[in-house]
Order: C-alpha cells, then structure tokens, then sequence
DNA sequence: CTTGACCTTCCCATGATGGGAAGGACTACC
DNA sequence: GGTAGTCCTTCCCATCATGGGAAGGTCAAG
C-alpha cells in the first residue's frame, strides 16, 4: 500500500504520514525499489489509532506515550487512564476559560443595541473594563486567554 | 513612557507590542533621540483596549476592525455586534467540540479499571473506533478536532 | 566610570497542519 | 513503446501569537 492509499484508509493526510514519521513517532516506513513508503495493515492500524486519538485532542507527545503503552502488553491501566484524566483535565481548563469569554461577551453583546447608532458598549468596556491580570482571583481561576 | 513602562501599563509585553507595531495593529511609536519607543497616555488607553480584547479571545484580525471601530466615532454599533457574535459563534463552536471530546473520553475512563492490569478499553477503543470521518453527521456538527 | 537595568534589531522556536515547486515513478490508454 | 495523468519523493515556506536569546547601544545611579 502506498501511502496515498494508506492515508484514505487511516483518515490521516499523507502530509501527517510523513510528518509523524519524521518526529518518530511512528517508525520509518518499509520503502520500495523506488523509495515509495509502502504500508501494512498493521500501519494503517497505527495510523488509524493516532487518527482516533488526535480527534480526541490529544497532542503528539501524548500520543507518542499512549501509542507506546498501547504496544506495551503488560503496561498498567492506570497509566493509560492517567494521562485521559489529565487531558480531560486540560480541555475542562480550556472549556471554562471560553466559557468565562463567551458570558462576558454575551453580556456586552447584550446591551448593545446594534443599530446605526455609534453607542457602543462593547467598545466602551474594552476600553474602559480593568486587566484580567489586575484581578488576582480571575487570572488565578483562568490564567491566559490561551484556548489554543 | 519607554516600552517597558507601557508594558506595565497595558498588561501587554514588550515583545507584543513591537509585534502588534510590525504587523500594523498599532501606528509606530514615537522615538526618542536614541532611537527608543515613546508612549503617551493614549497609546497605553489602547494597548488596554487591545488586550482586554485579546484577554476576549479575539483575533489579530478582529482587533484591527474593533479598533478602527474604536476609533470611527461615527461607526455604528451593529457592525461590532456582529463582530462580537460572530466570535461568540465560534466560541461556542470550539466549546461543543471540547465537551464532544470530554463526554467520550469520561465515557472511556469511567470504563477503565485504572489499576495495575493491562485490560484497557480506552486504548481498545483508539484501536477499533470508527472515525470520525466516517460519520458524516458526527464530522459535520463538529468539524476537526482542532480547538485551537 | 562602572554597573546594571533598560532599550534596539535580528534570528529562532513553538504545534500541527497545509501549500506548492521540482523532479522521479508508475499506470492506463492508444 | 510513447504519452498523459496521477502518484510519489524531498525541500522550503506559511500559518498564529508568543516567547527566548544574542549582540550591541543607552541611560541613570552610585
């Protein structure tokens, strides 16, 4: 299988195939006479399993630690279900921190009449509204508006 | 006022500021005879406003049309209410995204023994779960994964 | 006059992904 | 057996917002 097909089977871009490759976190592709990456079944299995853990948000570094417990047949459970609790973790971080936006937007949103009129406060609160970073207890709960 | 102080003044950093000045969010500063930054106390009432915006999640490119609103006393408030719901919009885009991820991966962890044994349905679900991709209903309420 | 804190510009890195160019390989059709 | 078109290769560049750090100039306090 080239990688094409590879990449239609798996649902990751030959683009990725080669990236994850080049980061080691899959091994090198077998190669052709012609140096094409050919691909096993069992590739495609990876490259579906690093597919299902990317839709689910995690980053390479986790997947290269949950691909390695995934070959590891006496690894711990535990480890495995470590690493989810704290990307679970993570994304309820992130989920809190857009939440606090959007109430806050919505609330300005809200009181504007968005007409023709210039009378805006939304302008007016970001000009006027103090930094999140002099509210020692709201950048405490939510840090950096760092969603990325 | 020299970089520094209107760093503090603002809650921006000095490498932002020079940034937000390159890319032509802000007008270039004045400068002294050495050549250093100079900032009145309007340009820090602006960087305020930019990073209260940017603390609302709002794009570079968002900024620029919020603050030329800002700075258009005749704008009308609906152009930046549509600016502020379209970016509520996304939020919320990102956020069902997120709790799509968070309610699978509970799902999967609350299955997990998380002990010492091996038997793990969260990577048995990675390995054998269909992808998104395949379901079209799935992919097209939530898109890819990215959350960024 | 030295020390240390500040400023300048310039280059590099992040993370995950895609675009695209230049060139080689393969396939299907005539 | 050409040729067209599709595939593959590597290499470089771009994204977005942010920070790190080097090399060198400036300024204020002692």
């Amino acid at each position: 299988m080239n990688i094409g097909e590879a990449s239609k089977a798996s649902g990751v871009s030959t683009k990725m195939i080669r990236y994850y490759e080049q980061i080691g976190l899959i091994a090198p592709a077998h190669r052709s006479e012609a140096q094409y990456r050919t691909y096993e079944d069992a590739d495609i299995h990876t490259l579906r399993f690093i597919r299902r853990a990317r839709d689910l948000g995690f980053s390479v570094e986790q997947m290269k630690t949950l691909l390695a417990l995934w070959q590891d047949r006496a690894r711990a459970s535990g480890d495995v279900k470590a690493i989810a609790l704290e990307h679970i973790a993570e994304l309820d971080r992130k989920a809190a921190a857009i939440a606090a936006m959007t109430a806050t937007l919505r609330h300005l949103a809200s009181n504007c009449h968005g007409d023709d009129r210039p009378n805006c406060p939304i302008l007016d609160d970001f000009a006027e509204a103090p930094l999140a970073s002099d509210m020692p207890e709201v950048s405490a709960r939510f840090g950096r508006a760092n969603i990325g």
